[in-house]
RNA sequence: GGAGGAGUCGCAUAGAGGCUGAGUGCAGCCGCCUGCUAAGCGGCUAACCCCGAUAGAAUCGGGGUUCGAGGGUUCGAAUCCCUCCUCCUCCGCCA
């Protein structure tokens, strides 16, 4: 969310960053509510003025024994009208608070202006493709080949865009995990954490998910929980509603957990393998950050991602998103591509943000940067580190070899049992 | 799931319709006193919103709101009523 006054003062600047954004909200009529409702405010307080003073006077009259009746009953009148007012004042709150949580944050000067993915700017690679002397293969060829991957039976459980790993798949998926956290607690500095999965509107609206994209969401029938899309979710609203320690400074959380997403915009798009699934693992990095250092901290929190792909001898690039590429809570986000040679792309496989004070602001978190000074609202980031599905499909299509067996990186085999290769069940 | 109890300023607690603009203690900060420390004395220790002053984020003045959340009763609610949330105790069920 943004500051309400800082809209308010600068319609023309929120204006400007919906259009590059390709987006659009009715600013004129937020401009009209909110004259309106600061207009009906202030008349408002003006009578709660007054009846705390006539209260105050029948009160003393009434110590002394005298008649109040007279006092009372005019006071009855201005209470009805108070009522009313407090009534009106409420609805264009609740109609302002509406229109300002569906206004997306304002992408960071140096965020490219452009449509769509392909404005993309790439800043950054690492490594080279993989070369072969035969036709590389898509990871599901080879998984379900292997007897890794089962893409049948877990739609028979499930559905589509579900997943079943056998064996070596399945600890090779473990392994992934767990050599990302114990990078990025032992070497990284993050503190991890293991969050609850399924939360609650308040946390989903905290960190900009509701209540705009209800339709990526799987929402429990009987409670009011939702299932997290990105442990974003839980791991940011770990600290709503609370005036954080400016000295602690950045705070670096680390969190495996499941994900799950409706992909409901995607049909079609993705259908086969691991890329796209309603669930999916994922250790994702979290910061807490002052305004002024969020920006370098977004710089080493992408650098933190990249490392497990390094270590993993994955070659990839790093795009900064355009403003129509963005996401909504998103200030400015790298997205690591990884590259695919069954597909003869690169795949997003880590998107690393910078949520300014957008987060905060609706979440509520803040620091008091002096002893003395007054509150401020913290910076948020994340970013993957990584989507674990995805790593395991570029690990399948990278390490591939003729016979169809898939190499083991050297720094996954300790996680593995010592196996290096895998060759089938 | 059932039955009780509780949620008040950083922590601990008082408060039971109007002398509460929420008191007291602790911790913290700033003075004073002091050979040093301790003690003592005095002061300060909340957030948000609206209006005004100023070129302004700062700061100042006035007003409003907030005692878990939301409604209600009343001229007036921390206090009474209703709904919800969280925590604790006991019972039931359960990995």
């Amino acid at each position: 969310m943004l500051d309400i006054k800082f809209v308010r003062e600068n319609l023309n600047v929120v204006r400007e960053s919906l259009e590059k954004r390709g987006m659009e909200a009715d600013l004129d009529r937020f401009a009209e509510l909110d004259e309106k409702r600061r207009k009906l405010l202030f008349d408002v307080e003006q009578l709660k003025h007054i009846r705390n003073t006539v209260s105050e006077e029948i009160a003393e009259l009434k110590r002394v024994g005298k008649d109040v009746q007279e006092k009372t009953l005019s006071m009855r009148v201005l209470s009805q009208k108070i009522k009313s007012l407090d009534a009106q004042v409420r609805e264009l709150d609740v109609a302002l608070k509406g229109m300002m949580l569906d206004i997306p944050n304002i992408p960071h000067p140096s965020v490219p202006i452009g449509a769509d993915e392909r404005d993309n700017e790439a800043i950054r690679c690492w490594g080279e493709p993989p070369k072969f002397d035969f036709e590389p293969k898509a990871h599901w060829d080879i998984g379900t080949k292997l007897g890794i991957l089962d893409f049948e039976r877990a739609g028979k459980i499930a559905g589509t865009r579900f997943a079943l790993y056998w064996g070596l798949g399945a600890q090779l998926e473990r392994a992934l995990i767990n050599f990302m956290l114990d990078l990025h607690t032992r070497e990284h500095g993050y503190l991890e954490v293991f969050p609850p999965i399924l939360v609650n509107e308040g946390s989903m609206i905290g960190t900009g998910q509701l209540p705009k994209f209800s339709i990526e969401l799987y929402k429990c029938q009987d409670d009011d929980l939702y299932l997290i899309p990105t442990a974003e979710v839980c791991v940011t609203n770990i600290h709503r509603d609370e005036i954080l320690d400016g000295r602690l400074f950045p705070l670096k959380y680390v969190a495996y957990t499941p994900c799950f997403r409706r992909e409901a915009g995607a049909a079609g798009r993705e259908t086969r393998g691991l890329i796209r699934q309603h669930q999916f693992n994922k250790v994702e990095l979290v910061k807490f950050a002052k305004p002024e250092e969020s920006y370098d901290e977004l710089d080493s929190l992408t650098k933190d991602a990249e490392e497990v792909l390094r270590r993993l001898g994955l070659h990839y690039r790093v795009v900064v998103l355009c403003t129509g590429d963005l996401g909504f809570s998103a200030s400015k986000t790298y997205d690591l591509e990884v590259w695919m040679p069954g597909h003869g792309t690169y795949k997003e496989i880590s998107s690393c943000s910078n949520f300014e004070d957008f987060q905060a602001r609706r979440a509520n978190i803040r620091y008091r940067p002096e002893p003395k000074a007054k509150l401020r609202y913290v910076h948020t980031l994340n970013g993957s580190g990584l989507a674990i599905g995805r790593t395991v499909a570029a690990l399948l299509e990278n390490y591939q070899q003729k016979d169809g067996s898939v190499i083991i990186p050297k720094v996954l085999r300790p996680y593995m049992g010592g196996v290096d290769r895998i060759k089938g069940r």
